[in-house]
DNA sequence: GTGCAGAAATTGGTTGGACCATTGAACCAC
DNA sequence: GTGGTTCAATGGTCCAACCAATTTCTGCAC
């Protein structure tokens, strides 16, 4: 009965300071890496106090799209636009082997969906793209006779970036990064990743061929080593009972 | 009850009053919904000024973990333990008819595994407490004629729950809010929702018999039919011009 | 002029104190 | 009970300093 009666808004002065903010840099076409005008300075262009500049900022800055140097200033880390929204997440637990396991469910869904809507979407171009990526760590494979992890990521994101929806690169970059924060050397397992070298290039064909539903399968293949690796690692850290 | 809150060492202040902050929810054993210390408590406490303790629960508020009342006081809400990751992602571009279909394609990949998953893992109560959520869904769409956002919205959750990994309800959730920030009377389709109605119990029936891909399956057919009901909104917006 | 060390200005980080706006509980008349 | 009023507690904002890291400028030695 009493719906449609949403609490009012009477003051919001942080989030005034954030979008007056957003829609400077969006005049002043600022783009990452460039400077923003000074707390100080900020405060008194916008009439507020610099403690609620300092709130607004302290919250871009937790949400990444800023850097707070002291002594030097405030820079843009990424794009910002007036109409951006937030989805900030949090895992608990996430250095253990179950929280590693569960941020590998989340990115064996969107793997899967991201090569699929890839083999859709990705033109001559994109293809073309993905191959040389391809090649490019196929070759450091051979090289170093094992995985590289940076050219592995790469050729990953490419695929993402030729889905046509910048959310999976968003998304998978940010599961990938804490990830890598806590195994940087994955739990001493020798060869790690070394399964799914070769569903890189079946992925690839399903991909070139628009093949969705054989691009998911490969994709899901994919994902399903890195699990068995973990598990070993998993195994490996049981005995050495490290933690 | 506010004893074991030592003061803080040097440098990073901010962050050591979150880290201390985090120690004492978990030794107080504080869980969602309970109210944390005052300010000012918590500033002479930790021996650092109020502005300070302010910076550091802005950052926690910005990640959704922790609410401020005014004139009440500051109250958790979501789990917080010393060890959590944190993934603030920011989207640019949500409020527009391609980027409610973007956040669609995400859901579309999770909201399929999710129920992949939770049918290879809910037990005896999980799958109980799903149908009830199912139960009285069913119910409200037969006594207004429609489908209730609040009563689908539960059963979805229940699923999520059920499958075992707490992302998926974070990740979803988060893309759920936004898409009723922007379209909370969908796009004046009527009977928006209305084609979803029988997959909630085709899912279920996939669930509790232990069907995961049939699950797949089912949850994909029913984010068709919103992706379906989305074009037709967004035709219709085209008609009108709105916006 | 060049190069570099030290001074000075700039800028984010912190502090303490003050006041405002909202909330919620206690209290009181009716 | 119901509906106001008062009042203390609490988050929100403001101000004016000072601290610490960084950058920029200055002036001296060469």
């Amino acid at each position: 009965m009493t719906d449609s009666l949403p609490p009012i808004q009477t003051t919001a002065r942080d989030d005034a300071v954030l979008k007056a903010l957003a829609g400077f840099v969006r005049q002043e076409a600022l783009g990452p890496g460039e400077k923003l005008p000074t707390e100080r300075i900020l405060a008194e262009r916008l009439k507020v106090s610099r403690n609620t500049v300092r709130e607004a900022l302290t919250r871009w800055e937790g949400l990444g799209l800023v850097e707070r140097r002291q002594g030097s200033g405030t820079y843009l880390k990424a794009a910002v636009s007036p109409d951006m929204l937030h989805m900030p997440l949090t895992l608990a637990g996430g250095n253990d082997f179950a929280g590693l396991m569960r941020t590998l469910e989340i990115r064996r869904a969107l793997e899967a969906e991201a090569a699929a809507l890839c083999a859709v979407r990705a033109g001559k171009a994109e293809i073309a793209e993905i191959e040389r990526k391809l090649d490019i760590m196929e070759e450091a494979f051979h090289a170093r006779a094992g995985m590289s992890s940076e050219e592995d990521w790469e050729f990953h994101q490419s695929i993402y970036r030729a889905s046509g929806n910048p959310l999976f690169e968003q998304i998978i970059s940010a599961m990938h990064e804490l990830f890598h924060r806590f195994w940087e050397h994955p739990l001493g397992v020798r060869d790690f990743g070394h399964a799914s070298f070769p569903y890189h290039r079946t992925i690839f064909d399903c991909i070139a061929a628009h093949d969705p539903e054989g691009a998911r399968a490969e994709a899901l293949k994919l994902i399903a080593t890195v699990e068995d690796d973990l598990k070993r690692g998993a195994a490996n850290l049981k005995l050495s009972d490290r933690r």
